[in-house]
RNA sequence: GGGCCCGUAGCCUAGCAUGGAUAGGGCGCCGGUCUUCGGAAUUGGAAAUAAUGAUGUGAACCGGAGGUCCAGGGUUCGAAUCCCUGCGGGUCCGCCA
């Protein structure tokens, strides 16, 4: 039992006192204290109750805890000026906490699309991008923990300008198809074609024409577009190695321009006409077109800022119209006539399928998900939010709970000069720069610490430290907080970092590789564990379930991230205080060898989480 | 102009959804510890080396200093948290994607 099952006993045997005493029924919250001599946790009901009754909470605090009936080691506790706290006995709260690390089933099956990555096959993914595949791969790998039935897309935008952008690069700028030895493909896409180009339309105008007809040759089926497929493809290719590398893993990559020639847009359309949200405008500035009005409860009649252009003048559709049917596909609110077929394995064992057009292989279910979050930063929120309301006005069904756009603040280079990163101006810093700078340091403290190591065994640590440390500095912070990257912090490995937590991990293996064997814990042994360190390491061990539903909840996978940090913060206080190996009583060693089990596997559970390897040794 | 978001020590950040007990961390700073690593020097010894160890160092630990929770008003027994107004900053508001 955890503390998140001692929090549900609680309220139920605290709701039915309540029903017994003849008080009125309320809405009873067990929270957690705020310090140990208040116990573990404690419910604010007499204030409430109070209030109602007209009575001093701390008198209904006093009957209440006369009332309650608890299992033994359980006691409530009235206390000043109305609080009602609950301190569960240290030896049977360090029993059973050092018994087992659960995770809750919160999902019961749940089908869960997570879309992240989604970055543009035109240049390799900077620490911007970075950040939203950490936090989507977070957070699938935690819904997919607890239960829920997870696929995780990655959308490739394979049609729009930037695409024709390259291809001007490559057939009317003379950048040649292969970049030189030992750059990667994506990279130099980006750096160098792709910034490059975007420097000739100031100069050369005539591009601009080249890039409008490579445009509506995209749409077609033709050399060009044929030759568009082989370049965004290669360029996926290298992207997916710097995904795998940062410990991402999808189901699906969803291509655009599937979605445009199995013309998914039309069916959409129809429905949007009869259900009249689509509009066509007769005059006006938007003459010619069809738009959709966002519902806004904007009065003002002059503001026509929230119609959004669905269909050109020109009867061409907008990207838009590409997005509204993935999203209607996302939750089976349009039939799939997508084929799927094997896009390669993945460093996980598992297979990466592919939208396709052709004949389809044996495949799994994709797409008709009771939820879909999809993972995009801020600036998308207003896009999103049209979305939703035109799926709503579809379906006819609320979807506020089911079509979900996570969205997170962007990262920056520089807060003074707010210098956004900008792929088209080449101003970002890529995150295979920012690993390999990471895993330079990294190099250098590990060979410090194994001197006689092998070289290979030595980078493997290094990279997964590098991983450790971008992935924790990208995820920790609150998605509506601007991250600010600096290199020089990214390549700090003390403090509130992953490299801290991958330190703490590797201790506690040193100690359990030393000790042998494995402990058997006993309750009597378990109340050995009475000094203030080891209760409060045992309390934040219980608290696993609690950190997990909540994070798993709110979306949240910051929440976890703080946990592996606090713990292993307690834990190296723990081993500062309370040696284990050199013990000589040999059930308090017996018992703190088994904290030092449980701390290890918590440990694990919640870093493997957040996609954070953790090596027995660094 | 309208929508959304942010404002917490020198810097960064948690807590805000669901109001509650002394606002919790990290970096940096000051002081200390040490089963980290290096080590001037001293003592013993012919030597290998052993003991002591200034001082430095640290993915380690302990302690300390550091706060108008942007401002003002309101609701409440109680506000960082809820409401209103204002200030400062960001972002979105293309027949681009």
């Amino acid at each position: 039992m955890t503390l998140r099952a001692y929090k549900q006993t609680i309220k139920r045997i605290l709701e039915n006192t309540i029903e017994k005493s003849g008080l009125p029924e309320v809405e009873i919250q067990v929270k957690e204290t705020t310090r140990p001599e208040f116990g573990q946790l404690y419910v604010n009901t007499p204030f409430t109750l109070g209030k109602i009754l007209g009575r001093m909470p701390i008198d209904i605090a006093v009957e209440l805890a006369g009332d309650i009936e608890l299992q033994e080691g359980l006691v409530a506790i009235p206390f000043q000026p109305g609080y009602l706290n609950f301190r569960i006995s240290g030896s049977q709260l360090a029993f059973k906490t050092l018994r087992a690390s659960i995770v809750p089933d919160l999902g019961k099956g749940e089908t869960v699309i997570i879309e992240h990555t989604s970055v543009n096959p035109n240049k390799a993914l900077h620490v911007g991008h970075g950040r939203n595949l950490v936090i989507g791969d977070s957070i699938a790998r935690i819904l997919k923990a607890t239960g829920h039935i997870t696929t995780v897309i990655n959308y490739v935008d394979d049609s729009g300008v930037q695409v024709a952008d390259i291809l001007v690069g490559f057939l009317h700028s003379g950048y040649p198809v292969w970049p030189s030895k030992g750059t990667k493909f994506d990279q130099y896409v980006g750096d160098e074609v792709y910034v490059g180009v975007n420097e000739q339309y100031a100069s050369t105008p005539s591009l601009e024409e080249k890039r409008k007809s490579i445009l509506q040759e995209l749409e077609g089926d033709n050399e060009i577009s044929r030759f568009a497929k082989e370049i965004t493809v290669r360029i996926l290719r290298d992207q997916l190695k710097t995904c795998w590398r940062l410990n991402s893993r999808y189901d699906l990559l969803a291509f655009e321009s599937e979605i445009i020639s199995l013309r998914l847009w039309d069916s959409l359309f129809r429905k949007m006409k009869r259900a009249r949200i689509a509009k066509y405008e007769d005059e006006g500035r938007l003459k010619g077109t069809w738009v959709v009005t966002q519902k806004t409860g904007n009065t003002d009649p002059k503001n026509v800022d929230d119609e959004k252009v669905l269909v050109r003048s020109d009867g061409t559709a907008t990207y838009i119209a590409k997005d509204i049917p993935f999203a209607a596909w996302k939750l089976g609110l349009t039939e799939d006539k997508f084929s799927y077929s094997n896009f390669s394995r993945q460093p996980d064992g598992s297979i990466l399928w592919r939208t396709s057009t052709k004949d389809g292989e044996n495949h799994p279910k994709f797409g008709g998900a009771n939820r879909a979050i999809t993972v995009i930063d801020v600036r998308q929120n207003r896009l999103q939010e049209i979305i939703r309301s035109v799926l709503e006005a579809v379906s006819s069904m609320p979807l506020r709970d089911r079509y979900i756009h996570l969205g997170y603040e962007v990262v920056i280079l520089s807060r003074e000069s707010r210098t956004n990163m900008s792929g088209r101006k080449g101003v970002y810093v890529n995150v295979d720069e920012a690993l390999n700078a990471i895993s330079q340091k990294a190099m250098i403290e590990t060979r410090k610490r194994n001197p006689g190591a092998s070289q290979k065994w030595v980078e493997s640590i290094a990279e997964k430290i590098a991983i450790a440390a971008l992935r924790y500095s990208l995820v920790r912070q609150d998605l509506d907080k601007v991250v600010v990257f600096d290199f020089a912090e990214s390549l700090r490995l003390d403090g509130e970092t992953g490299p801290y937590v991958q330190y703490s991990f590797a201790r506690a293996c040193r100690i359990i590789e030393k000790a042998g064997e494995e402990p058997v814990i006993s309750e009597s042994s378990a109340s050995l564990l009475d000094k203030e360190w080891e209760a409060s390491l045992i309390l934040s061990l219980a608290k696993l379930g609690m950190r997990i539903e909540e994070s798993a909840l709110n979306l949240s996978p910051k929440n976890l991230a703080k946990y592996t940090f606090f713990l292993s913060s307690q834990f190296n206080a723990f081993y500062e205080r309370s040696p284990v190996l050199q013990e000589q009583n040999k059930e308090l060693r017996n018992a703190r060898l088994s904290l030092v089990y449980r701390f290890k596997e918590t440990l694990g559970i919640v870093t493997n989480l957040l996609g954070i390897d953790t090596p027995e040794k660094i």
